[in-house]
RNA sequence: GCCGAAGUGGCGGAAUGGCAGACGCGCUCGCCUCAAAAGCGAGUGAGGGUAGCCUCAUGUGGGUUCGAGUCCCACCUUCGGCACCA
């Protein structure tokens, strides 16, 4: 083999691209020997192209893998397909190409990129969730909802996007619009099916406590999304009706100052209680407030509008008689869609009050120093109400006009009320939460049909197990109308009862994709099981995810839904895991031209560009380098032209003869010579900073490391030439480092320059802490604050000698002559500091 | 409005409270070349000085400390999330 022949990425790469693939070197089989390591990136929908955004994203993911094979884990990687979704129904309403065959060719495609890429997977654990010995299972799952009454359907007001033509769970509407493609959502009163993930609401909430090795921000994003309230619900009687308005309040301390009250314009009662005076008046209301899209609901000002029903009502503990109001800056969707207005405690109340004149309480005296909001907003108020002369304050103090609540601090007299309440019968403690149950429903075609059947006879009827899967038919034709293409798909629709054995029709609806990706790290470790979703025993071995990477757009979505799939079959017994996803790593975009790649924009850079011209390597280590990989990096052709340059510094490094696989164990410090040592001590400083850096996903920094190692060598090298045994322990420890980075590079290197075996094979590089020690250290010497002088020091010099070498030095000396030295201590390795005075 | 993250050279960025700007990009000068590319070497925060060096400098203003990019307080800006959530 020459080894002098220059670096051409191009006719190593698919060497040993073609090696990995045929020696399925990275596929997983269980093994007890090693402790297990199950890396994973979210696996993609099949679009078809790749770019640098992605090469980040399956790079990290890469390098996870490789280096904890080589750190000695028994690792899983394994790679599937998110294949169904609207995108592809989309295209093939406009050029008639079934979304199977675009599907199917697209994950081929991508598979090539992947290889081309250097990223290896273990290929015989894919999954699609398209196919049907997947969604087989994904209806598994429903029926195992419905059977643990977690599914059911109800008919509510539903988001619709009129573009796409499906409802949307709340988690994809995004600013009142579709989170796909961006159209204004109205709201459609819908007949859909439900899972119930507020039933794990707490756990969701609290079993984030669990995960110490989630970014701090993605834990936050769920709190708020489920958010948690505690809290009363407290009855208040209808004067001259039956029955009672039941409201949500977190402030049940306040409840004297509860003046008025407001219903949602959608609330039930609202109907029933309105007075015929002012009936018309409500009804425009209403009216009004239903013709509103969220858009124009969240854009109007924050002024405050509703009208008065004309009924009463009971403050339960006051007894005084109260109006009861509608107004749209209630929501019917959260709480019991009914208020207590306390407007001497809450802003929006009081903008209300002040407007409507309606009477203010104050029932919160501030803490001494904390002053209520001054009364009297103009902007508010047009005309300042009498009543108005009380001010407003929302925080928390002791309480006021509150009969026997009075003086009480506020968190004691909320337990008091919330007793009180209790002990009466009129109200009683809650939690509330501000998370819905997830609406699974699509009137789309390309998903998994929702496994159900509904008989005129018998009603609702899940369909058995043993008549899974419920395939989707393929002979389909694909344009927009409202309801699932399905519907019109005769043969699809009309089947027989399960229960009775008569006519019945199947549910038209297909199941949110985001179904299919709360379980597929299940199915890897089970990938081919004909007879459950997934062995438990398997499962157990693999799971949790060691570590979960992708893109932080799915903090909310698939994140908490992943977690509720997994807890829902922790209490069926089908894995022992609370958690699917012990450390997860959200990456940051890479953006060109200040916008995240695409191709709409016309600023995208493809793998097959970047990988055809500077090669996988060079695509891999710059990707890496550009900046920390958690935050946004702008994408920039030159630096990948560094990278090129660097790893054609590491060809020529193996110029001559060089050889690699030693190991320098054996031998006594004192058998090299003193450059021999620098480099040698320079090569384990590099290895634990690397490590520590991969370690901490600070992979920008463990280049930058093996960078500096790099260049020591080509100095150790001018001067020594490359025979020595120094310098082939150095040559071997920077291409194991740079091994799970750029792999094909490190594995020809390796080859050509006779290492033993696959490099990927070999244990990581032992750090030697004795080698990387140094006999000398230079030391800042500060004055006062300011550095002054530099001297070399002995490393294990005590405190009394650093300080005393720092005073001799001349300038020192110069500068504290004259002068009393106060104070003075030696950081050791680091500097001497000297207060004079 | 609330919650979270971040502000450092021309650029990407580095820095367990201990010599700010590692590493790379770009740029300048030089070597090599008929020339270019590639490669190699030197330099590169600002200001001052012939020079040894000195002063200033990590969004702004305070503070703690022998010592602050890093910790504390207030503010400004940018980005992300939530948003009339009772």
């Amino acid at each position: 083999m020459d080894k002098d022949q220059r670096y051409v990425p191009q006719n190593i790469e698919p060497k040993w691209q073609q090696f990995w693939h045929e020696n399925k070197t990275y596929y997983a089989k269980r093994d007890d020997s090693k402790p297990k390591f199950y890396a994973l990136v979210m696996f993609p929908y099949p679009s078809g192209d790749l770019h640098m955004g992605h090469m980040r994203n399956y790079t990290i993911g890469d390098l996870t893998a490789r280096y904890k094979t080589m750190r000695g884990y028994n690792v899983m990687n394994p790679m599937g397909w998110d294949a169904f979704g609207l995108p592809a129904e989309n295209a093939a309403i406009k050029d008639g190409k079934h979304p199977a065959i675009r599907t199917l060719q697209n994950i081929v495609d991508m598979k090539d990129q992947f290889a081309k890429m250097g990223i290896v997977y273990d290929w015989d654990r894919e999954v699609a969730s398209c196919l049907p010995d997947y969604y087989r299972w994904t209806q598994w799952m429903f029926l195992l909802m419905y059977r643990k009454g977690l599914a059911y359907r109800k008919k509510a007001a539903a988001n619709w996007c009129p573009f796409d033509q499906t409802v949307l769970a709340n988690e994809q509407v995004v600013n009142g619009r579709c989170e796909r493609c961006g159209t204004e959502v109205i709201k459609k009163d819908l007949t859909q099916w439900f899972f119930r993930i507020t039933d794990y609401a707490d756990r969701l909430i609290d079993d984030l406590d669990l995960l110490p090795e989630w970014p701090e921000r993605v834990k936050t994003m769920q709190r708020n999304w489920i958010g948690r309230s505690y809290g009363a619900k407290v009855d208040f009687p209808l004067v001259g009706h039956e029955g009672e308005i039941t409201v949500y309040t977190t402030r049940p301390d306040t409840i004297y100052g509860a003046t008025f009250m407001v219903l949602a314009p959608e609330h039930p009662l609202v109907e029933q209680i309105t007075t015929d005076a002012q009936r018309e008046a409500v009804e425009s209301y209403v009216a009004q407030a239903r013709r509103q899209t969220e858009i124009e609901r969240m854009t109007a000002d924050k002024d405050k509008t509703g009208v008065w029903t004309g009924a009463y009502a009971r403050n339960p503990i006051t007894g005084e008689n109260i109006p009861v109001w509608i107004a749209d800056y209630v929501l019917v969707t959260y709480g019991t869609g009914a208020i207590m207005a306390v407007p001497g405690g809450d802003e929006r109340d009081y903008d209300f009050a002040l407007k409507y004149d309606l009477p203010i309480v104050a029932v919160v005296e501030p803490e001494k120093g904390v002053a209520p909001v001054e009364s009297g907003d103009p902007s508010v108020a047009p005309v300042l109400k009498a009543a108005a002369t009380v001010p407003l304050y929302t925080g928390v103090g002791h309480m006021i006009n509150s009969g026997p609540l009075n003086g009480k601090p506020t968190a004691e007299s909320k337990a008091a009320m919330i007793k009180m309440l209790e002990e009466q019968g009129k109200g009683k403690g809650t939690v509330n939460f501000r998370l819905r149950d997830w609406l699974i429903s699509r009137q789309r075609y390309w998903g998994a049909p929702i496994p159900i059947i509904y008989c005129p006879e018998c009603g609702e009827q899940p369909v058995p197990e043993g008549d899974l899967p419920v395939i989707l038919p393929l002979d389909v034709e694909f344009r927009l109308g409202g309801e699932s293409p399905l519907a019109r798909v005769a043969s699809f629709v009309n089947v027989i009862c399960p229960n009775c054995g008569g006519p019945a029709k199947r549910e038209t609806d297909t199941m949110d994709t985001f179904v299919d990706s709360s379980w597929y790290f299940l199915r890897f470790c089970d990938p081919h099981n004909n007879l459950t979703p997934f062995d438990p025993d398997r499962a157990n071995y693999w799971m949790g995810v060691d570590q979960y990477t992708g893109g932080v757009e799915h903090a909310i979505l698939h994140l908490m839904y992943a977690r509720f799939f997994t807890k829902m079959l922790a209490d069926d017994g089908m894995v022992n895991v609370q958690e699917p996803f012990n450390r997860l790593f959200t990456q940051g975009m890479i953006t060109k031209d200040g916008a995240k790649m695409s191709k709409s924009k016309g600023n995208v850079v493809p793998v097959d560009t970047m990988v055809d011209s500077q090669g996988a390597d060079t695509g891999r280590l710059f990707i890496l380098f550009i900046g920390p990989p958690d935050e946004d990096a702008e994408w920039n052709d030159r630096g990948a032209e560094g990278m090129h340059r660097f790893l054609n510094r590491v060809w020529r490094l193996f110029e001559g003869d060089v050889s690699v696989g030693g190991s320098g164990q054996d031998r006594a410090i004192n058998d090299y010579s003193t450059s021999d040592r620098e480099l040698l001590r320079r090569v384990h400083m590099t290895i634990k900073k690397v490590t520590d850096d991969i370690d901490r996903f600070h992979f920008n920094t463990a280049v930058s490391a093996i960078m500096e190692l790099a260049n020591a060598m080509q100095a150790y090298r001018d001067a020594h030439g490359p025979k020595t045994y120094a310098y082939s322990e150095a040559a071997t420890s920077l291409l194991l480092l740079l091994a799970p980075m750029t792999p094909h590079i490190t594995a020809e290197l390796w080859e050509q320059a006779g290492g033993e075996g696959h490099i990927h094979s070999q244990p990581w590089p032992a750090f030697n802490a004795e080698l990387a020690a140094s006999e000398r250290v230079e030391v800042a010497v500060q004055v006062n604050g300011k550095v002054r002088e530099r001297i070399i020091l002995d490393a294990e010099a005590t405190e009394e000698e650093a300080i005393a070498a720092a005073l001799a030095s001349e300038k020192v000396a110069a500068i504290v002559a004259g002068k009393e030295v106060r104070q003075a201590r030696y950081v050791p390795g680091r500097l001497v500091s000297v207060v004079v005075s």
